[in-house]
DNA sequence: TCGTTCATATACGGTGCGTATGTGAGTTGT
DNA sequence: ACAACTCACATACGCACCGTATATGAACGA
């Protein structure tokens, strides 16, 4: 009974279920940042990339659970830029003021904007219990943490200070997305960012 | 031809509307709170009040509509409660700390918290573009201002500043509604908000 | 070759929204 | 005081959408 030994085998079928896994949380990335979860029919979606409902229901437990990979993947990208971003960083406390900016530079994007930070947690409920554990979070908790231990910053609790500095960040984002002029609203966010982040450390630069 | 100048005769069928409207507004503070916006049907919550589709339809545009006259209301609520609060600081500055706990406990409600942080922004989009103009913003971006001007403050965007300390605020509240003791997670939230704000300080204290 | 499994399509029921239409109470004009 | 009208609400309808149950057809194993 081959039941997952072959591997090869299956392989061109489940790869063919996977393309279409993939396919369809690609359709879904795009349905749900245009026109926003709620308003995303699963008939249009599926149908958008040559399927039906039929196909969505046995890769996905329902609507719910394609706005959890699509989360998931998102989430992972993210996480993904942020660490580069501070890895390039010169200190550490550069770092951390760079993964901010970065932060409110990627809600720009509509697709991150619209699921991640508006229809996410209203349909998910709380980010911080989100899959992937909340990359972006855990990559600022990183880097606080390891300020504190080099003595920059204060020692404050480090989930509250990530918490609240994503937090600044993401109203920060928000505010740009919707200005008129987002190039000039973003360097204020940025500064008034910087301000905020500069009350953790330990002697004021 | 009297059409609006009889005034108090037809003020008895205008009160009944007005009142039928207050109720449907309550019951839907209610509906959209525990259920959440997108799960709560119009049907029950009608009849919940003794009423059919019928009324919503002719008091509200739609759904959304309905939603709008609910943010409204408790916006106001919020900003009601957010100026009491600042009057009552012995100081700006401590007038600052005090509305940002405050915020960050109004959020535990879950009226407030499911249907101004969650389902509000996700429905209505930015909140920045709200009817009520933002009321609690409009108070911390106020107070800011003084801050600014009695020279405690560093000279920093308002708006931005304003928006960043809301944000992480926000975001504070939501960590401390999830988690599993709520008072402890409170003061650490409210420590950290404290550090952050104190980034805009002239002079460390 | 035949049966089995798996990925997907088709068909169906239920729910909920928005609208078009009906209705009775109250108001206005004469 | 009676007829015409308005208004607040109820009723009835169509449509879209989700989730599930069932059917199909291709690949794989024996």
């Amino acid at each position: 009974m081959g039941k997952d030994g072959a591997g090869m085998a299956k392989g061109k079928r489940a790869a063919g279920m996977a393309e279409n896994r993939a396919k369809l949380i690609r359709a879904a990335r795009a349905a749900f940042a245009t026109q926003g979860y709620a308003a995303a029919s699963m008939d249009e979606l599926t149908a958008s990339v040559g399927l039906t409902r039929g196909a969505l229901y046995h890769s996905f437990e329902d609507k719910k659970g394609l706005l959890w990979a699509v989360v998931e993947q998102i989430d992972g990208e993210m996480a993904e830029r942020l660490r580069a971003i501070r890895e390039q960083a010169p200190t550490l406390w550069q770092g951390l003021l760079a993964e901010g900016c970065a932060y409110i530079e990627m809600a720009l994007d509509p697709e991150i904007q619209r699921i991640m930070l508006l229809d996410g947690p209203a349909v998910l409920g709380d980010p911080s219990k989100w899959p992937g554990e909340n990359a972006c979070l855990d990559i600022t908790m990183r880097t606080i943490r390891s300020l504190i231990e080099a003595g920059v910053v204060k020692p404050v609790d480090v989930e509250a200070a990530g918490r609240l500095l994503n937090g600044a960040a993401l109203s920060a984002a928000l505010w740009v997305a919707a200005a008129d002029d987002p190039k000039e609203v973003l360097n204020k966010a940025v500064d008034a960012f910087r301000q905020l982040a500069s009350g953790l450390l330990r002697q004021p630069v």
